[in-house]
DNA sequence: ACGCTTAACCCACACCTG
DNA sequence: CAGGTGTGGGTTAAGCGT
């Protein structure tokens, strides 16, 4: 061991107290100095955006004039380079640069070993302090030794290999290799090789020059950097050693580590001038497209119900909304079918108000007829006469509404109007035996058999010759239906066809019980009024003439009748204070009943009738007429239902 | 019109992580 | 095991020069 050696060990030691002198310092500023880099490195990562991409083992050396450097280029190694070539190897924490003017062989090496406690190996302090202090003297060692010894760097030692090559050595390990590409290392390990390629690597980066970088040596002698990542570059801080060791040789990374010139070479035909190339960028691309992915799984998943939300893997995701999808166009299939179901109901229920709208047209003719023919009749009772249509239809209403089967009160039977013979007359019952409640007439009882037997001679052959129309319509009169409107659907109700006898018994007054009335009806007999003032109707039978003549014992077991005084006595009063054209009075028939035909027909006293019976028929004019007047809108009807009455 | 370059996507693979 | 990330490669449209 010589005195230089000696020396230069002194001198080292001395050098390292400085050393952790300064690093104490150093260490004060660093959380500034890590601040300020991180605002240089948004800096210059804007500013070389716009620049050319650089590429160092992956990485894309962007300038294309530093491509052309004379030491990118293959040449022979010099044979000799000057003592301030330096090769260095950066050790984080322990900034070693050794160098040794003896090498031979063109190499520069950066060397980052990371050991953030270690000390610096002893072939670290081969190298005389005085190239230490060359290596702080000079910044920039643009001729790098072209042997590789190591040499112990100062903490804050900064090294600019090039103009555009510039490598920056300091307790925080910064290296800068250009103004575009930057080294950079830190006690944190982080190492930025440039604006646009930041490389952040862990403590065991190593940047050394590669052989290809050594035949790549310009004769100017110029440092040739590999950065030779022994860890992932962009392995964050958090990169181990375990996660160095995969990353060593990987198929894909042998390429990248057999140097810079083989990278530039493979960047020769793959480098993007444009900048846009770079493994940065395609990072952060891909990042990009990644993330844009996710926010669509999320959005999905956002809008579709029911996600489980711990299975929230993107194929849960698609699974679910597939469902999703699914319950929606089957609910819309449903939807439309029911939207169809809907348009068709209503078409056929227009169709089917047309078709009414179109028979109360025809009705309201028959009932202009009748009109005139009332108003030609009796003009003067026209005021007294309110069983208009509307209001006839009013009153039903009122009866419609009107459920209480209680007598008639007087009031209302004041304000009924006055039936007018020729309304009976004329009038057509709208009420049907099919669908007549017979439980909620006021039947005869059992001893009192169909009291209306008026054979009506009158009726046209027509009637008889159809027996399914004679079928059709029916008298009712309910004791209970003692209503105004009743009367009405009386008047205008009678059949149309002759079909039906109003049955007009007497009243069973004191010479006549129920039992008797009903045992002993009576016809009224056509111009009976008088008579029936004198012995008042206490029971009114309306049968359809069929029945009188063949089905009625059949049909009609039990007596359509209306025995309720009230209504009794309202007909009565009709009939005792109008005038009957159309009814005659059979004086003979008094005692034993009458029978009015508003045909005007007959007025045949029934043998067996011992109390006054009215009989009504249809006016002839309606004879004929298949349609029925409703008795809620008063306009005629093919076939309404009675039950529609409410005649219970 | 043709060829080349570039950017933007997309995909597959490998690896890591929770 | 699923998701994230890095990486390499393929494809395609647009722009540009010849």
């Amino acid at each position: 061991m010589s005195i230089d050696t000696l020396l230069e060990a002194a001198r080292y030691l001395e050098w390292q107290a400085q050393q952790q002198q300064i690093t104490r310092e150093e260490e004060q500023r660093k959380e500034k100095q890590l601040i300020n880099r991180e605002a240089e490195s948004m800096r210059v990562e804007l500013v070389t955006s716009l620049s050319q991409p650089i590429r160092a083992n992956h990485v894309t050396w962007g300038n294309d004039t530093h491509r052309q450097q004379p030491y990118h280029h293959p040449a022979p190694p010099p044979p000799s380079l000057p003592s301030t070539q330096i090769p260095i190897t950066v050790i984080p924490m322990v900034p070693v640069v050794t160098t040794t003017h003896s090498a031979p062989p063109i190499n520069f090496t950066a060397q980052i070993a990371t050991s953030l406690n270690g000390s610096p190996p002893a072939k670290n302090l081969s190298f005389p302090p005085q190239q230490q202090q060359q290596q702080h003297h000079h910044h920039h060692h643009h001729h790098p030794h072209p042997s590789s010894p190591h040499l112990l760097c100062p903490p804050h030692i900064k090294v600019e290999t090039s103009p555009q090559l510039k490598v920056e050595t300091s307790p925080l390990i910064k290296v800068e290799m250009s103004p575009l590409i930057k080294v950079e290392t830190c006690p944190l390990i982080k190492v930025e090789s440039s604006p646009l390629i930041k490389i952040e690597s862990s403590p065991l980066i190593k940047i050394e020059s590669s052989p290809q970088m050594i035949g790549a040596q310009p004769s100017q002698s110029q440092p040739q950097i590999q950065i030779q990542y022994t860890t992932s570059i962009s392995t964050n801080g958090s990169g181990s050693q375990h996660a160095l060791v995969p990353h060593q040789s990987p198929p894909s990374s042998q390429p990248r580590s057999n140097g810079v010139l083989d990278d530039l070479r493979g960047l020769e035909g793959k480098r993007r001038p444009g900048g846009a190339g770079t493994r940065e960028v395609h990072n952060k691309l891909e990042k990009n497209r990644r993330a844009h992915l996710k926010d669509c799984f999320e959005t999905l998943k956002k809008n579709v119900p029911n996600v489980d939300e711990k299975k929230t893997s993107n194929l849960s995701v698609l699974r679910s909304a597939l469902r999703y999808i699914q319950t929606l166009k089957r609910k819309e299939k449903e939807y439309e079918h029911e939207m169809e179901r809907l348009a068709r109901e209503k078409i056929s229920t227009q169709q089917r108000l047309a078709e009414l709208k179109n028979e109360l047209s025809q009705c309201m003719d028959v009932m202009e007829i009748d009109r005139v023919l009332r108003q030609t009749i009796q003009p003067e009772d026209d005021q007294a006469s309110t069983s208009t249509a509307s209001e006839g239809e009013d009153n039903f209403e009122q009866d419609i509404d009107d459920d209480d089967p209680a007598p008639l009160a007087p009031p209302s039977l004041s304000k009924a109007p006055v039936i007018h013979a020729q309304q009976l007359l004329t009038s057509h019952l709208s009420i049907q035996h099919a669908t007549l409640p017979l439980g909620v007439l006021t039947t005869s009882s059992p001893s009192a058999p169909p009291q209306a037997i008026a054979p009506a001679p009158g009726l046209p052959p027509p009637q008889l010759a159809h027996p399914i129309q004679q079928l059709q319509p029916t008298v009712i009169a309910h004791a209970a239906i003692s209503h105004p409107s009743v009367i009405q659907a009386v008047n205008h109700g009678l059949p149309l066809n002759l079909k039906h006898l109003t049955h007009i018994a007497p009243s069973p007054g004191p010479m006549s019980s129920m039992s008797s009335m009903s045992s002993m009806p009576q016809t009224i007999a056509p111009g009976a009024h008088q008579q029936i003032s004198a012995q008042p109707i206490g029971h009114i039978t309306v049968h359809p003439l069929a029945h009188l003549q063949s089905h009625l014992p059949t049909l009609y077991p039990q007596g359509v009748s209306v025995s309720q005084p009230t209504m009794v006595g309202h007909i009565t009063h009709t009939f005792t204070h109008h005038t009957l054209p159309h009814v005659h009075a059979n004086p003979q028939a008094n005692t034993n009943g009458a029978q009015m035909n508003s045909t005007a027909v007959i007025s045949q006293g029934h043998p067996s009738l011992g109390k006054p019976t009215a009989v009504l028929a249809p006016h002839p004019q309606l004879v004929g007429q298949a349609a029925v007047l409703n008795p809620v809108t008063m306009v005629t009807v093919p076939t309404f239902p009675v039950s529609t009455l409410k005649l219970a």
